[in-house]
DNA sequence: ACGCGCTTCGACATTCAGAT
DNA sequence: ATCTGAATGTCGAAGCGCGT
């Protein structure tokens, strides 16, 4: 017996054969010509070396081999039946599943967190592990199986992965609720005298989106702190004269900060989430990703 | 003898993998 | 893209064994 050449077509028709025991009613539940399933029972004695079944009165009887093989092959079949079947259709109530999202703490905020509600109260038993966001290393994670969805901005969004936008984030400017400087709008000039602090992920950056935009003016202003984190910075705002131009989502829930339009256009820019091919049609993962997309 | 069911054969069609 | 050969299917027919 080579199982590579054995045709599993051959062991539907046996396992329907050692039911039946009879070559004419097999063929017709497997829809086949009564010579054909004799022609598959003659092939299957040669792969088994077996005789398997004997012409008996009304019908067929089987052989110590054939009974041997009645019950592991009904059980195999019935594995394979449920292996190749379409996935069930994907019940959150249920699930146990672990998602895993990386993302950067200021995504969290604006989009882990929205969404966090709606999927513990649809599947309050599973589970969600959110992983610092590396850029580089996204679509390997992904590849790997180690990421169900990533959030990323617009730019250099890997273009083997399927996306979708979520939204446009525009720039704010923000600061102490009492910050003695920002009790009007600021002009310009005002702007660039403030000091600021700055989200560097990579640590060490006093340049960003905002300084480009100065730049095209001519302009530049005083980043005095640069920290690797959106939560650190919310409390030096919270706690110092300092300011910041921030993503308007991360501080619309923030109480005691001042939140304005800065003076100046400073481009905005896109929140994509992205997953693996492998999931697009995954039942849990688009479950997943709708609800993420509903609760923006 | 007859009916039933299995097997085998021949002719032909279809599908598929491999070669060109 | 096309050709070729193997495998497998169909149908119809015939032969065989067995029970009635």
């Amino acid at each position: 017996m080579n199982i590579n050449s054995l045709d599993l077509n051959l062991l539907q028709t046996l396992d329907i054969l050692l039911e039946e025991l009879n070559v004419t009613r097999a063929a017709q539940r497997l829809n086949l010509s009564q010579p054909s399933v004799s022609a598959q029972l003659a092939r299957l004695r040669t792969e088994f070396n077996d005789v398997l079944l004997l012409p008996g009165p009304r019908g067929m009887l089987p052989t110590a081999r054939a009974e041997a093989l009645r019950e592991p092959l009904r059980l195999a079949l019935e594995a394979l039946t449920l292996a190749v079947a379409p996935p069930d259709v994907f019940n959150p109530a249920k699930s146990t599943h672990i998602w895993r999202i990386a993302a950067t703490d200021y995504m969290s905020s604006a989009l882990v967190l929205p969404a966090l509600k709606m999927i513990r109260d649809a599947a309050p038993q599973s589970r969600m592990a959110v992983f610092a966001l590396h850029p580089p290393q996204v679509t390997q994670q992904l590849e790997k199986n180690e990421l169900d969805v990533v959030f990323h901005t617009g730019d250099n969004a890997p273009p083997t992965l399927h996306q979708r936008k979520l939204f446009s984030e525009r720039y704010v400017l923000v600061g102490r609720y009492d910050h003695p400087q920002l009790q009007q709008p600021p002009t310009l000039d005002h702007f660039c005298q403030l000091e600021f602090v700055m989200v560097s992920p990579d640590g060490g950056g006093f340049s960003a989106a905002t300084d480009n935009a100065l730049a095209k003016l001519g302009r530049e202003r005083r980043v005095v702190l640069s920290v690797p984190h959106f939560l650190f910075m919310l409390e030096v705002l919270a706690n110092s004269d300092l300011v910041a131009v921030l993503p308007e989502r991360l501080v619309r829930h923030t109480p005691h900060l001042l939140v304005l339009t800065p003076p100046l256009d400073i481009p905005g820019f896109d929140i994509l989430m992205l997953w693996h091919p492998r999931l697009h049609r995954d039942p849990a993962q688009q479950w997943l990703r709708q609800q993420i997309a509903a609760s923006l």
